[in-house]
Parts: structure tokens; C-alpha cells; sequence
DNA sequence: TCATCTTATGACACCGATGTCATGACACCG
DNA sequence: CGGTGTCATGACATCGGTGTCATAAGATGA
């Protein structure tokens, strides 16, 4: 591969004239220049990041480490919506600002994860993001002074600045969702406890606090078991116990999409059609469910591309060092996606 | 950041024996090592990877080009089974090769390829990798002498090495499970056409003619209908139209995971109970999907990790230069995942 | 007309590692 | 005791760019 002393010599001009061009920091003879591009040309020049880096103190590498990618075989917890859409925001972002994304894993071993910062580190990275597989509070191990680190999906007690997403909004909006089309007695059969849930319920209990309506304990359960062999059954006793109220539910809202498509599975087994005999509800908007299930599911988007986007934003303001008012952590909001798995009541 | 000299200052030694610590090419006195080692700790040492593949000419890094990572948005083509988890096994060998993965997205458009490669070749990347997002036929841009490369689940003519699925296989095996557990009478609802679909239809009726069943092309019919309004009803139509049949199928085969899902819900409005009613099988092993349907989903693995894990193995031996006797195309193959919408028949 | 400024270019050192070669201190052997 | 080999270490050049400073040619102004 030629170097910049190839180029110089094949254009009878010096290396630094050749580096004038590629940079065009200073001003270079027309005639020069274009001797000088002609040469790159014709060698098939491509400058090397690394000397560049080196001389300049800026590798233009920011480092991603996620638990996301390699969740499959190992660990045999299913997982919702792929966090990958937070690393297509991040990508997104990055690309624009000439910026190239390096990505590692943790295949989902916390302990990998120095050994991923130390790589990264030795690649001098600008920055750094780690993305965690759902939300919740961690604990990084310390970096060197200076460096810059963005959290999303998570937060942590040492005060860097992180993105999750805003549950509590996001459950209270699509309960209101569903309160504005006439629905009064709201079911929630929630995920097992963890910060999500606990945040949703909130949201869900202030919904129906600005709405006027009554919170019933009764109407909230958790529905998720792990996938164990009975979950179908378990799931429909709990339905079953809410239909037999004097005042019985007109619309379920679920965990996430996943929960909704077993559902679907299990009140039509016991014979009762979606919509019209009840309504689904889902959550995270998880496309490939979301979409596909017939009827398709109405449910709250989990803004994973916002959150990527708000990241990496965040990040270059930090690399910059521009000055930011930003809470140290940010939440995002995101739509109801409103599809046929629920109608209006009168 | 502390460097070898400021170590080497530190130790009382030279830069050279601080080196020689860091790589172990050399043997060092056990107090000397000491000393170092006492002040890259003390320090905080991290060697800088640019000076290091800069002297070297090895940057340990290889660049993977997709367009997997952001189709959500901007393309509205759904896709089947993420093929993150070709970057997964890709990234599980890599990992273990001490070599750093660099991962770049067309964000759907291949003109942007050019560029990206051209990122990558800056980095001086050891070898590179092309995923696409469907198995096809490509044709990419003329790299420099000398630069490896390897294609998954594409090809092209240029003798590129290349991993794809074996779909012929794998709809031959799913078939002859079908008819080891007694189906007779399979139908196929195939996907739009495409080479998938090509070799999958031949594998099908491979699979009934080693089994000595006839080939019925009426129980072949495209059951893509590119997700419009009224696919759930044309798709019906084709269902309606089998079991009218003099010898109705007992069993449908479907293009991928996906469309078993909108089956579900089609026979399950008409009334039509999975398995007991009809069978059904899937393609893809979607596994949210094929494991959250209930009843669960019988279908043919689309061997995307093995596929990356092959596709990393093949480039490292190109890095090494060492020999291998692989053909260019190399064909990787799936299993069955035997599950609850398929029931044997007597 | 000469001092001053601008433009275009080159010489040289440097970023942080490692490869090559040299050197001094011993140990070993005949 | 002198020649040879091993061990431990350092001096120095080098990888491919960029920052700093110098310099020559031409433009400008008093």
C-alpha cells in the first residue's frame, strides 16, 4: 500500500505538500494539486488511520459494548425487542459525524467487560457507550480521567450520563390511549419485578388518577412465569379470575409484545376472539410481533433508535466539549402505535 | 496516557525493555520485570495500538459491512430472522482470535459501500466481511491486491469465498421429518421468488421423491403477499382451496417463521385449531417467534451463528495464510426444531 | 527602491511503539 | 587464560503521517 512518500515522489512535490492536499489546511498550487491527485490515483493511495491518529491525538474511534449481541445460545433467557435499534441510532449519528463505531460484546459475562474497555482504550477511542439489554441500574468498573462514557438502557450511582427509556410515561400513555376510546376497567398483567415494571405500574395508576378512574389491585398480576410449561394455563386462570369480576375487564394490557402474542395463543384456544370479545395491549412496539400477529397488536413503542440517537448526540457534545444542560439522566419518550387488537367501547 | 517512556523513565530502564516486558519476546531479569510491571500499574498503562500496527503492519482489526443493522425505518421491507447472529458467531471467533471487529452499516443503500470499504482500508483492516440481509447473488466494488474478504449468506461470480445457508437441504430435511412422522400430503406456502425459494421448492420435492410420494404442484402456491390489506384472505383462499381437495394436506409448510405466525391467526379465525386440525411448520427458527407461538413452532433453523462462526474460521485462515481446501461456496447446514404444531399422523 | 507581507513549498522533528544491532557481564569449555 | 556462547540491556532507526519553522518568489505599499 503507497504512502504519502510514494505520492511526493511520484509527484515530484514533498510528503508535507502531499499531506497539504489530502487536508487541504494550507493553500497548494492548482497545478501542484492536481499532480498530486493525479498520483493518489493512479497508486490507489489510502491514508493510514493510524499514523494519523498518532501524530493528531484523535483516533475518531468511539468504543460500543453491549450484552445484546450474543444473548442467544449462552444465556437461555429470552430476550424482548432486539437493543440492536439503539445501535442503529448510535450508527446513524456516528456515520454523519465521520465518526466509526467499534463494537463489542460481553456474550453476556459481566466479567468480560475491562478486558472490552481495555481493548478499546487501546485503540485510543474518543469515547465510550455501553448499552445494557434492558433497564436497569449497574456498575462499571472506573475509567482513566478523561475519558468520556455514555450509558443507555441503565444508569449507575456515579453520576454519568445516561438515556433510558421513560416507562412511566410510556404506560400512562397508552392507558390513556385506551381510556380516550372509552375503556374503564383496565387489566395489567405485568413482567416479573424490576425497574420497568415498577415504573409502568406507576404510570399506569396515574393514568387512571387523571382520568378519575378507581385503581383496583385486583386488575394488576404478573403474568410472566418464565415460559414454564404451564404459563398458558397460569396466564388463563388469571383471565378467567378477572372475567368472573362483577365488573370483569374490556381490555388487557401486557408486559410486552411477547406476553400478547402467548396471549393471543391462549384466549383463542379458550375460544374467545381479539378484539371483540376483549382487547390486547402490548409494549415495546417489537415490530416483527407487533406487525405480524393478526389482528396486528396496539402497543407503546420502546424508543430504542431515539434513545441510540440521544446517545450518540450526547457523546459528540462531550468529545466536543460543548456545553450541555442535559439532566444527567435523560429519559425518551415514545409513541402509542395504535393498530386493530383494540376497539372503542361506547 | 502514559507511554513506554514514561514507563521506562519510571522503572529506571530503557523504552526497549519496557517493550520487551509488554510482548515477552525477550528475556528480561525478574526484578527489572518487576520494576516495570510496579510502574504500568502505578501509571495506568495502556500500549497505543496505532504506534503498535503501525510499526508492525498488523492492526488486529477486521471491518464487517451490513445491512442488517438499520432496515427498520428507512427500508419498510420486513425482514425474517435477524441476521445478527451471523455478527454474533462472526464476533464469538474473532474475540477468541484476540482480533477487534469493526462493524460498518449501508443503512440500506449500497452506494454507500464504496465508502465504508474505503473506511475500513484506512484502518488497515486484515480482512473484511460482507453480510447480507437475504440469501442472494452480489456484486461488489474491486478491492485492492492482496485484501481478504469473505461473503455471507451472498455470493458473487468473482470466486469470492462465500458462506450461504443450504436451503435445499434444510427444506429436504424439514420434509422428510413431516413425512417420517406419517404426512403424506404436504403443502407448501412458499415465499416470494427468490433463490431462497428456488432451492428450498427443489428440496421439497427431493425430499417426496426420495420418500416415493408424488410431487403435486397444486400444493405449491406463493403465500407472499407482501403484508397488504388482504393477505390474511387471499392466503385463506389457497388454505380453503387445499381443503377441498380430494386429499387435503395434513400438514403446510410455510416460507418462514413469520408467515407461520399470520397462518395462526388466519386458521385460528376460521375456527381452525393448530395442530389438531392441520399442522404447520416454519422456516427460519425465528425463536421469538417459534418458541412464543402457542402452540410452539416446528421449523427449520436458518444457521446464521453457524454461519458467521464458519465465515470468521475461513477469514482468519486467509489472514494466516494458511492452506485450505474449502470450496469457494461453502454451504452450512440447519436442524429441524421439533415442536408442538406439527402431530404425527398414523 | 527597499521594507514588508502573502503565497507556495520544503526540511525536520515528533507521535509511540518495535526491529536490528551493539555491548557489557558472566558462564563454560578446552 | 583466552575464545565462544548466552543473558540482559540499551542506542538508534523506522513505520506514515502532521506540526513547526524556514525560505524563496512574487505582490504590495510607503
Amino acid at each position: 500500500m503507497p504512502t504519502i512518500y510514494d505520492i511526493a515522489k511520484a509527484a515530484q512535490v514533498s510528503p508535507k505538500t502531499v499531506s497539504r492536499v489530502i487536508n487541504s489546511d494550507a493553500p497548494v498550487r492548482l497545478e501542484t494539486r492536481q499532480q498530486v491527485e493525479q498520483a493518489m490515483n493512479e497508486l490507489g493511495y489510502v491514508p493510514s488511520k493510524a499514523a494519523r491518529s498518532m501524530r493528531s491525538n484523535r483516533s475518531g474511534i468511539v468504543g460500543l459494548i453491549t450484552g445484546a449481541v450474543s444473548q442467544s445460545s449462552e444465556i437461555s433467557e429470552p430476550h424482548g425487542l432486539p437493543d440492536l435499534f439503539i445501535v442503529q441510532g448510535i450508527q446513524r449519528v456516528l456515520a454523519d459525524e465521520e465518526i466509526t463505531l467499534m463494537i463489542a460484546d460481553t456474550g453476556g459475562l459481566a466479567k468480560r467487560i475491562p478486558t472490552l474497555i481495555n481493548t478499546f482504550l487501546q485503540y485510543r477511542v474518543e469515547g465510550l457507550i455501553y448499552v445494557a439489554d434492558r433497564h436497569q441500574r449497574i456498575s462499571l468498573p472506573p475509567l482513566p480521567q478523561g475519558q468520556q462514557m455514555i450509558l443507555v438502557n441503565c444508569f449507575d450511582d456515579q453520576g454519568t450520563p445516561a438515556i433510558v427509556p421513560d416507562d412511566q410515561k410510556g404506560q400512562h400513555d397508552l392507558v390513556l390511549s385506551l381510556i380516550k376510546e372509552g375503556h374503564r376497567r383496565i387489566a395489567y398483567l405485568c413482567l416479573h419485578e424490576c425497574i420497568a415494571t415498577e415504573l409502568r405500574i406507576a404510570g399506569y395508576r396515574k393514568a387512571l388518577d387523571t382520568a378519575g378512574l378507581p385503581f383496583d389491585l385486583g386488575l394488576v398480576q404478573c403474568g410472566d412465569f418464565e415460559r414454564c410449561e404451564e404459563e398458558p394455563q397460569l396466564q388463563w386462570q388469571i383471565i378467567q379470575s378477572w372475567l368472573a369480576l362483577p365488573d370483569p375487564p374490556t381490555v388487557i394490557c401486557c408486559g410486552n409484545d411477547e406476553m400478547a402474542m402467548r396471549i393471543y395463543g391462549v384466549l383463542r384456544t379458550q375460544g374467545m376472539a381479539v378484539p371483540e370479545a376483549i382487547s390486547i395491549a402490548g409494549y415495546d412496539n417489537h415490530r416483527s410481533i407487533a406487525e405480524t400477529l393478526y389482528p396486528a397488536l396496539t402497543t407503546m413503542e420502546l424508543p430504542y433508535e431515539s434513545m441510540g440517537v440521544a446517545a450518540a448526540q450526547r457523546l459528540v457534545q462531550l468529545i466536543r466539549n460543548e456545553p450541555n444542560e442535559t439532566p444527567t439522566l435523560q429519559r425518551i419518550r415514545g409513541d402509542v402505535f395504535w393498530r386493530s387488537s383494540v376497539i372503542a367501547r361506547p
